[in-house]
DNA sequence: CTAGACGCCTGCGGGC
DNA sequence: TGCCCGCAGGCGTCTA
């Protein structure tokens, strides 16, 4: 389900659900994710939720003691729900609230994760390593050049490296190289300055407005309440291989880099 | 250091 | 209707 805009929707959606309430229960139902759920996170009940957070497509809820992380992986999703409703396959843990309330975790394919990282403690350094966020004004002008100076990969493959800036999955990759006219497949080292300035502004504004419309619904992203996300309309390549493009009506083509696919116009987008 | 391949999983849709 | 295959929004790890 998620890149950065749906993990965005998802923070926003459970937030005020869970903000200031106090954890009455932890339930580890099925504990394998990427990593085990460790059975550490029971020691936040009795605990408030002081903040909930989001870095790259990781979302931290902050409490006194500690920070429990939650990825969502390709599959994952977070729902609140009334405490009784009734449990369905791959629902793998349950953060349960005073308030009757529950915080509810399900991943088919398991490559998400639920950890626990003790106050200003990293150990998988899965956040110490990470580029900047995309909407924030560390992905300024210039930074794309500066990080791409004899970089020889795709530039597709590049956006994509959460070393270099953190969120852009395949789909908005795709959809923010489409609307800055470069092909998926162009050297990033022999971009200009100019154009990837113009890609970072893409970046932001099509991350934004995935986020504003409450992220890409393929086939089963849900917001925390259930509903759909409206993304998914917007899209003017991923998904689009063969049709006509939105603006020349030649016909999208489909290829894949590093195992996933890109589309792209081949008129509207250059080297 | 960079770059590329691989693996982890389940579910679903398309082709036969 | 059923089976098999390929593919899916991510990313850590390993090798060269």
């Amino acid at each position: 389900m998620p890149e950065l805009p749906e993990v965005e929707v998802c923070r926003l959606g459970i937030s005020p659900h869970i903000i200031a309430q106090t954890v009455s229960k932890v339930t580890i139902r099925d504990s394998r994710l990427r990593w085990p759920i460790p059975d550490e996170i029971h020691s936040v009940v009795g605990l408030q939720v002081l903040g909930v957070d989001r870095r790259a497509k990781y979302l931290l809820l902050r409490f006194k003691t500690g920070t429990l992380l939650l990825h969502l992986g390709m599959s994952g999703t977070i729902r609140i729900i009334e405490h009784d409703t009734p449990i369905v396959k791959h629902d793998h843990f349950d953060l349960a609230f005073q308030h009757g309330k529950v915080l509810r975790f399900n991943d088919p394919r398991r490559f998400g994760a639920v950890l626990w990282l003790a106050n200003d403690e990293d150990k998988l350094g899965l956040l110490s390593k990470l580029g900047p966020e995309p909407l924030s004004d560390d992905f300024s002008q210039g930074y794309l050049f500066h990080k791409a100076k004899n970089r020889k990969v795709p530039i597709k493959t590049f956006l994509m490296n959460n070393h270099i800036v953190v969120g852009v999955g395949n789909i908005y990759a795709n959809e923010a190289l489409f609307q800055a006219g470069i092909l998926p497949t162009a050297k990033t080292g022999a971009i200009d300055e100019q154009r990837l300035d113009r890609l970072t502004n893409i970046i932001k504004k099509v991350l934004s407005a995935a986020i504003a419309q409450g992220g890409t619904t393929l086939k089963d992203f849900t917001q925390a309440d259930g509903r759909p996300g409206y993304f998914a309309q917007s899209l003017m390549v991923y998904g689009r291989a063969g049709q006509p493009c939105v603006t020349c009506q030649s016909k999208l083509q489909e290829i894949r880099q590093s195992n996933r696919s890109s589309v792209f116009c081949p008129n509207c987008q250059q080297d």
